[in-house]
RNA sequence: GGUCCGUUCGUCUAGGGGUUAGGACAGUAGAUUUUCAUUCUACCAACAGGGGUUCGAUUCCCCUACGGACUACCA
């Protein structure tokens, strides 16, 4: 019988997620759903060192506003709770002993200032690799090189010590990576990695492989960073008897710089340009300890469905010429087998076009209510008819929601100016004139819908001998005070027959002719 | 330095032994519009280089170059 898919999100609480972490969630939730599995998000807080408070928070405040959800983890629960590390440390110990029963680890008792001057050597030795490895090895104080007693006794005397794994000399190690094919490596390049640290927190490696085992995870799918460790990985599982149940590997590409120095980090925080984070992040600052704000696509007026959507397309591909999907359709259209495997730079331009198109595909009504709630604090009270109107009005000029509420301004505020340009070239005392008439005959106006006002205008304006483009602009103007903006018949008819006659005479008032 | 991974328009990418190398964003031009924007149309623009294999390579193989990741008692 098949296994039940199971994927995992295992981020460190170090921080808040940038968006290469996001994507690499949204590629586990995508596979999870496609396949009918279970999506699991497991907090890796192994370095007591490194802890931020308020990042675990984070990054499920920050899942959730991206639709990810999280079928187990710490909020949810789950047949393998707990689903933090930290309170996972007793389970991890067992298995390092496992292995150096097993002849596969060995406890270190090198101190810092050993290690340091184990490298030092070696560098100066011109080796071009130095690490701690089967050759190293036999020169430090280890319990391979150091008499059984002598192991004994530093152990009873709690002396401290980490636990290694003992990596073969001469070995290739392959795995079938689903996104790159078969990766080799020798392990002659691999060193003896911690396993369990002085502190008795087992390392990254060690917690990960435990955890994905007992979480019965099938596929780890993580950055591409991890692929140099991923043989190393394999050897564990292959050392601790469960090589037959490992999960697949899929190491997804990079997300760059935008001038592709280099990958995205969460300490690029607002430095580029445009936020790296999805939510905004209060923090402190690593060395000052002043209190940082990072900007967040939340906050910067980004809805979650473009997000996401622009997100999934760095580094995967439906293979159609559809652009737009939204997130059920990117569960049923997602394959690993379609993620790149070059790295991708983010493109600012292109979050900002998904992200007019999705506003624009919501209902006006929806529109309305954001745009109500937003003049309602700037104190201003709209109609619930007239705020739908508005937001139909002027949603095809806006990126985002706030644009709505910027370009409305002009139907609750009568103009501060008149825009000089157009006032030079367009305003004469004929169009003046012809103007002040308008305003006249439009309040008792029959017919005041767009057309009906285009109508009387254009009525208003032969009788006085003028075409409507000698004055439309001056009537823009004269009513909006900006010489660019929405159609402006239905600009006045938003504003109704008084209010536009009102205006136009102000303008009259105040505008030498 | 070592190990590993990668390389198609400016960007995200499709494609794949014989194609006018396709789409999207951006850019440019035109049309529409009373304006800006929208919309529509068109244009611009790419297989890193060198060797093989082959009748034929952008596609397969090798090398080089370039880019990136990793190289901690961090994840």
């Amino acid at each position: 019988m098949e296994r039940e898919v199971r994927v995992r999100f295992a981020p460190s609480p170090t921080g808040p997620l940038h968006i290469g972490g996001v994507r690499t969630a949204l590629y586990n939730y995508l596979l999870a759903r496609k396949l009918g599995g279970k999506m699991l998000l497991r907090i890796e807080d192994t370095d007591q060192n490194r802890f931020v408070p308020g990042a675990e928070q984070y990054i499920m405040d920050a899942l959730r506003w991206c639709g990810i959800e999280i079928d187990e983890g710490i909020e949810q629960g789950g047949p393998h709770a707990p689903y933090r590390q930290s309170e996972r440390k007793p389970m991890y110990r067992q298995y390092a002993d496992q292995l150096i029963r097993d002849g596969h680890a060995y406890y270190a008792f090198d101190t810092p200032e050993d290690l340091d001057a184990m490298r030092a050597r070696l560098t100066a030795a011109k080796v071009p690799n130095p690490q701690y490895n089967s050759i190293t090895r036999a020169q430090m104080r280890n319990s391979l090189t150091l008499p059984a007693e002598e192991v004994t006794q530093l152990l009873e005397n709690g002396t401290p010590y980490v636990i290694r794994l003992k990596v073969p000399r001469k070995e290739e190690i392959r795995f079938n990576d689903l996104i790159r094919g078969w990766v080799v490596v020798h392990s002659s390049s691999i060193d003896d990695k911690v396993l369990m640290k002085s502190d008795g927190m087992p390392t990254y490696h060690l917690a990960n492989i435990v955890d994905d085992h007992l979480m019965e995870i099938t596929h780890v799918i993580r950055g591409e960073e991890w692929l140099p460790s991923a043989p190393l990985h394999v050897l564990l599982y292959r050392y601790l008897g469960w090589e037959s149940t490992m999960p697949q590997f899929a190491h997804l590409p990079l997300l760059l710089k935008p001038d592709g120095t280099g990958k995205l980090s969460k300490r690029d925080g607002d430095k580029l340009g445009f936020p790296v984070f999805p939510l905004e992040f209060h923090g402190k600052d690593a060395e000052t300890g002043e209190p940082t704000v990072s900007s967040g696509y939340r906050e910067s007026g980004y809805l979650p469905e473009a997000f996401i959507n622009f997100l999934a397309f760095l580094g995967w591909n439906p293979g159609t010429q559809q652009e737009l999907f939204t997130m059920d359709e990117l569960i049923e259209n997602f394959s690993i087998e379609r993620v790149s495997k070059s790295p991708a730079r983010f493109d600012q331009n292109k979050v900002r076009w998904y992200n007019e198109q999705y506003l624009r595909a919501k209902p006006d009504a929806e529109l309305a209510q954001y745009l109500t709630e937003e003049l309602n604090q700037q104190g201003i009270t709209v109609p619930a008819d007239q705020a739908e109107q508005i937001a139909a009005l002027v949603k095809e000029r806006a990126t985002f929601p706030a644009d709505l509420a910027k370009e409305a301004q002009l139907f609750f505020q009568r103009p501060a100016s008149y825009d000089e340009q157009v006032i030079s070239k367009k305003w004469n005392p004929q169009v003046s004139a012809a103007l002040t008439e308008f305003a006249a005959q439009l309040p008792a106006a029959a017919d005041t819908s767009a057309e009906g006002i285009k109508a009387l205008l254009t009525q208003v304006l032969e009788a006085q001998g003028l075409k409507i483009g000698q004055v439309l602009q001056a009537l823009r103007v004269a009513v909006t005070g900006h010489a660019a903006g929405p159609d402006l018949m239905h600009i006045m008819r938003i504003l109704g027959p008084q209010e536009t006659a009102e205006r136009i005479q102000a303008a009259v008032a105040a505008l030498p002719a």
